[in-house]
DNA sequence: AATTAATATTTCCTATAGGAAACTTGCGGA
DNA sequence: TCCGCAAGTTTCCTATAGGAAATATTAATT
């Protein structure tokens, strides 16, 4: 792979490097796929025929001894009725799933970086849950390009902490929400959120699966 | 299988009923990352140099005369900052519903009395809603007789966010959350607050339905 | 323990993704 | 018009993913 040298942005294999630690590992793949399919009480047999892939191939991805391909990840993700970010989401620790309890101290959520946002989830081992919520800054930036708009199943609840954001959404005007102020929309519609304070803003973010 | 005590599942086996068939549409994959690209006025060159793929590679997975790997494409979202959400979700949207979008704004949710909290509802037609969230005052008591538990089907996330609490639950010991601290749980599991600071405290909940 | 049935892993082979470099296309300037 | 450069595409080759079947492992039953 070429190295970068100068490069701002985290490339997701070389992350090991990413040093405060964790992030998305490229390869638990295998161990989460295969701890959903336990969870769903599936033989690799079933889930082979759920998904269209050979035996085989889905134990040598669970046992991370291929890196499946995209065809691939959607024939499981499809097959197996997983959301996809699921799979990018920093994997459990613990191995057991089956908390029914579950405490996020503040700013001790696992990060998920991204460009535009920086999340932070507040909820562990979420392929369990009906619902996702995590903290999210939305950098204050002028950054006029909304082509990262993100449109994904589901409904979503966000309620603004600090700072205050236009949120750019599909089928209206842009609405400026202050610290305070929530929001409940359908996710399917292509949104968008820009903060408006000089500083950045901190958003609560709840989705649906 | 019949293990449903617990949690409820995303199951799995329903969704995916096989009839094995059709292919997973793994192609418009290209098109999208090649507007992303072009939206971000990247070359082929610089997009191979921020995501470490050769210019061939790109080119190929842009026209959609291979189908990237999944390690890929974790390079490319990486490197290219896009939301891997976005890649997968259909550009279609269905229909326009009415209402899409509901803003509420600080202080203006309809109040709920219940006997125990002061709830401010964030959302109108909840009816028509897959979550409840609601903003909820916590009274400074000491009242000690818990027996006011809740208990009922779904799940909560709730989010301090000013004062201080201490949860109840039926299977643990009580937790203490102070301002930014968070929790997910069943809520089929008996739960309680109680403000522990002198003054009310601030809760955000987020329920499912 | 021994046998069998069920599940998971490994082997071997083919199909295909990815990289380097050759080739093509498009475009601006002398 | 021609040249030259830059962006994109194609070719050719190697590395690796995926499938079928063999092998190994685990669990259940007698």
């Amino acid at each position: 792979m070429s190295d970068d040298s100068t490069l701002s942005k985290p490339s997701v294999l070389e992350v090991a490097r990413q040093d405060d630690g964790e992030f998305v590992e490229p390869l638990k793949l295998g161990k989460r796929l295969k701890s959903i399919r336990l969870a769903n009480n599936l033989t690799l047999e079933e889930a082979s025929r759920l998904t269209g892939l050979a035996r085989s191939t889905l134990s040598k991805i669970e046992n991370e001894l291929i890196s499946p391909t995209f065809q691939a990840v959607q024939k499981l993700t499809a097959g197996l009725g997983i959301d996809i970010p699921q799979l990018f989401v920093p994997p459990e620790v613990g191995v057991q799933a089956n908390s029914r309890r579950d405490v996020t101290r503040a700013g001790e959520g696992k990060p998920h970086p991204t460009t535009t946002y920086e999340h932070e989830l507040l909820a562990n081992d979420i392929s369990q849950k009906k619902m996702v919520p995590f903290k999210c800054t939305v950098r204050a930036r002028s950054f006029e390009d909304f082509d990262d708009w993100v449109r994904h199943e589901g409904e979503e609840f966000l309620l603004v902490l600090s700072g205050s954001v236009d949120v750019y959404t599909e089928y209206y005007e842009p609405v400026h929400l202050s610290e305070g102020d929530s929001m409940y929309y359908d996710a399917r519609m292509g949104h968008c959120l820009v903060s408006t304070s000089e500083s950045d803003a901190m958003v609560l973010w709840v989705t649906t699966r």
